[in-house]
Order: C-alpha cells, then structure tokens, then sequence
DNA sequence: GCCGGTAGTGCGCATTGCACAGTACTGTGC
DNA sequence: GCACAGTACTGTGCAATGCGCACTACCGGC
C-alpha cells in the first residue's frame, strides 16, 4: 500500500507543472506540490528532478538571495522544457484514460 | 518522450485488473493489456509483473496444458489479490484526481 | 527441415524516487 | 553567546521496477 511507486515518471511532469505556473525554487516547489496532493513526495526526489531537468536542458536557473535563510535558486522553464511539459502532459492524459477503462470495472463492482 | 516510466508501479494494477476479469496466462495478459492501450508494455515486464504478484501471495497459479503451443501457466486473482486491487485502484484514482488537477492549466494554455 | 507464432525463464541494465547525512544561513529565546 | 527550529541545497547510495536480450521449447504449415 504504498503509493511512491506512483510518482515514478510522473514527478517530471508535476514539476514542470509547477514551473509553468511560475519561476520557483527546490523547498518551494516542495511545498507546493504537497499541497496540490503530492503530500509522499520527498524532498530529494523533487531537487534530484530539477537538477536532472536542468542538466537536460529543460529548464533555466538563477541564483537569488534571500533574507529568511540561505540563498535560492529558482529554475524556469524554457522552450524545452514548455515542450517537454505539453508533451508529457498529453501522454499522461492518454494514458490515464486507459487506466480508468481497465479499473471502471473495479470500481464498479 | 518515453512513455515507459509512467507503468512504474501501476503496472501491477492494470495486471491484476486483468486478471480480475478472469484467470489468465503471461502472454495472454500482454495482448490483453496491449489490447487495452498499453500498447508498448514489454513481455519481460509482465511475467516478472506476474512472478512477483504470486510470490507476494496475491495470484494462485495452475499450469494447463495446450495444443496451440507449450504450456500455459493460468494466474488468478486470491483475497489478497482482489484486496490490493481494490486498495491500489482508489489510491491510483486519487492520484490521477490530483495530477489532472496540476495539469488542468496545461490544458487549457 | 525451417520458420513464424506461442509460451515461459533468467540475466543484467537504466531510470528514478527516496532516505540520510552534511553544509549553511536566518531569527528567536534563553 | 548559544542552542534550536526553519529555510535551502548537495551528495551518496539504495531499492524498486520496467525492459532488452538471449535462451529453451512446443506447435503447424510450407
């Protein structure tokens, strides 16, 4: 019963959701996807993605300081990334429908 | 664009979907899931789906013999199963729930 | 006999989410 | 001045899992 086996492959696509609502940094969009519901997922998946996301050209970074604690780097998407986004979005919309056809019988009974 | 990651750990959901119509053999549950959609699920991916569902104590599992080929290893859906299926089922819901929810602006932008 | 379709096993790899430890800066309370 | 909590990021290493690939093996048709 475990649910983080879920976020394998998603992650990508959540963060990048994220971002596309506005620049953000690591702790916040932390913060921000378990609020959305994400409330398993851990901070070292979520800096381990924007790192992996970045160093894959999806994402732009800049460095800002802050007066409530150490300095942040905020990432953002670029056209890349915008790409990726729709890209991965549309996937998982195909893909969860034909989940919900396999289950819609579980539920069902 | 690898859609591959997104059957990370709902692979065993769709299997014992399937299985939950009726018992069913490895290579048949392939054409069925790839019949469903899931059309680039690997074989690899659904005997070693089905091996590790058994050993977990979720499948019964019975051999029968062919006269179209060799035999076939018939998997069925236990207590334990039909429990995981179920549980795994809401959680998989509510998960798509909140990801169509991150996703909603994507959509309409 | 060979080949394509059917059916299964085993090996090893790549991806990826996560736990954990460590670093470092800020403000509060003592 | 110092411990402590909150903020913010990095690095290491592990575990789960889907998949490619090779192999075995049985069948029918050419």
């Amino acid at each position: 019963m475990d649910s983080s086996q879920l976020l394998k492959g998603v992650l990508d696509v959540a963060v990048l959701a994220v971002l596309n609502e506005r620049d953000s940094y690591g702790y916040d969009v932390v913060r921000r996807l378990r609020e959305a519901g994400l409330e398993d997922v851990g901070d070292a998946s979520v800096y381990g993605t924007l790192r992996r996301l970045f160093k894959a050209g999806a994402l732009t970074s800049y460095v800002v300081a802050s007066d409530e604690g150490p300095h942040r780097k905020y990432y953002g998407l670029n056209s890349v990334g915008r790409a990726q986004l729709t890209g991965s979005a549309t996937m998982w919309t195909a893909f969860a429908s034909t989940m919900n056809d396999l289950l819609k019988e579980v539920h069902a009974s």
